[in-house]
DNA sequence: CCTCCACAGGAACTGATGGCGT
DNA sequence: ACGCCATCAGTTCCTGTGGAGG
């Protein structure tokens, strides 16, 4: 659309949101098809994965077999496709039997998305049963050890053959070591108690290292067949993309340029092709809203940008007040020791006339903060001084302010 | 070589919440 | 109506520690 008739449009309506959503649904789109660049989307071929899903096909060839497969761990990196190989093969499977009398039953569930074990527990059984009848698992007020009968008996009762998928399975093995429930072992051994149907277990993991963590009786089962998917290089990534942007965007709106710097961006350290993925829409949804035609390097790296400063302002605004309270009292003694901050932090309290936590609540929840990366700390020893922890910033001071502008409680300290 | 600082960070506990089965 | 259960935020009590200064 040219732009006289988007002027013309803006004088005849008078409502702004109106010429706004006018200006939506007029203007042409860069995108053919948006939900393909989306992480939920599952492409005809998975690209550079050949080896891997075979391997992943094959450890299940038994459940078409009438067999009971091997369990399954699954490493790799973040965007290495280890989700999407897993839930590819499992569909295709599934397809295979749909009319034969033998009902294979697929339980998929993120470890990192439930805050806790029950959570988890209730999510898996909840796909179990028909819709309606999900208050046979309750989200609070059971034992653990009772919705995990449950689970076994709903197998049970449909002879059902069940695949587990857990994704980010390292998150449930904290979630276990926390309750001292050993879940693992249980649903491991699930298979001795079902007399009817059976349970196979596939772990997702982005952690290398978690098998040393784990129970060796628990390891020995659940690690039957072990997959490594390997990082995708640069080229492999921009493949990928290529391969998505005939699907996404319509034709030839697209810098070459662009491409490589996106595959470059988000390959180069880790070859996450999520996030290059990611990259892309966020590009190009910044370009659309310009009216720009085509998506250039300036775009790609824009979106960057912007992703990072969403993922901080989520993560800022989404904080309890005291966290925000002690954000801002590292802002203030920025570089500081712990107790200095946490004068700084009572010295905010008394302002804004809450009551001040422990110092032990304190420092844990700073290095809670620690981990998102908002903050920074370093374990500073001081000789005769003790030893402390040194915090500072990572973020601009502004995106803090802005973010917190909001917060009613926080409004005069600004 | 010893001392002693200023905390780090683990463990166990408390009280509140919300909802279960019986 | 009752006891039970998981979870969360927070507290209390605790042991551990690298190295500057004596």
């Amino acid at each position: 659309m040219d732009r006289e008739e988007t002027l013309v449009c803006g004088l005849m309506v008078k409502d702004p949101i109106d010429k706004l959503l006018d200006d939506a649904t007029s203007g042409k789109s860069l995108f053919k098809n948006r939900e393909v660049l989306h992480f939920t989307f599952m492409p005809e071929l998975v690209l550079h994965r050949d080896d891997e899903q075979k391997k992943v096909t094959q450890a299940l060839i038994p459940l078409l077999k009438k067999a009971r497969p091997s369990n399954l761990l699954v490493y790799g990196k973040p965007g290495t496709g280890k989700t999407l190989v897993v839930k590819k093969v499992l569909n295709k499977i599934q397809e295979k039997v749909k009319d034969g009398s033998f009902p294979i039953q697929l339980l998929y569930a993120n470890a990192k998305e439930e805050t806790t074990l029950y959570g988890l527990l209730i999510k898996l059984g909840r796909q179990l049963i028909e819709k309606g009848r999900e208050k046979e698992f309750p989200t609070t007020g059971l034992s653990i050890s009772e919705v995990f009968n449950r689970i076994v008996s709903a197998i049970e009762k449909n002879g059902l053959n069940t695949v587990f998928v857990i994704d980010e399975i390292d998150y449930l093995a904290e979630l276990v070591s926390k309750t001292g429930k050993d879940v693992f072992y249980s649903l491991t051994r699930a298979n001795e108690r079902l007399k009817k149907g059976s349970l196979t277990l596939i772990g997702i993991s982005n952690d290398l290292t978690f098998k040393e963590r784990l129970d060796p009786r628990v390891l020995s089962s659940l690690s039957e067949e072990e997959i490594v998917f390997t990082n995708y290089t640069v080229n492999q990534i921009k493949e990928i993309l290529t391969e998505r942007i005939k699907e996404a965007f319509i034709p030839n709106v697209l810098d070459p340029a662009a491409l490589n710097l996106c595959a470059a961006m988000s390959g180069q350290e880790h070859g996450d092709a999520r996030r290059a993925i990611d990259l892309l829409r966020v590009a190009g949804e910044i370009a659309e809203r310009e009216q720009s035609d085509m998506i250039k390097e300036d775009h790609i790296r824009r979106a960057s940008l912007k992703m990072e400063e969403d993922k901080e302002t989520t993560a800022l605004t989404s904080y309890p007040l005291h966290e925000k309270l002690l954000i801002l009292a590292v802002m203030k003694a920025n570089g500081n020791s712990t107790g200095e901050i946490y004068q700084s932090y009572k010295s905010l309290c008394k302002t804004t006339r809450q009551k001040d936590l422990t110092q032990r609540r304190v420092t844990q929840m700073l290095s809670e903060i620690e981990m998102t990366g908002l903050i920074s700390g370093k374990i500073v020893h001081q000789g005769m001084h003790g030893r402390t922890k040194k915090f500072a910033l990572t973020l601009n001071p502004d995106t803090v302010k802005k973010a917190f502008k909001e917060d009613l409680v926080l409004e005069d300290l600004l």
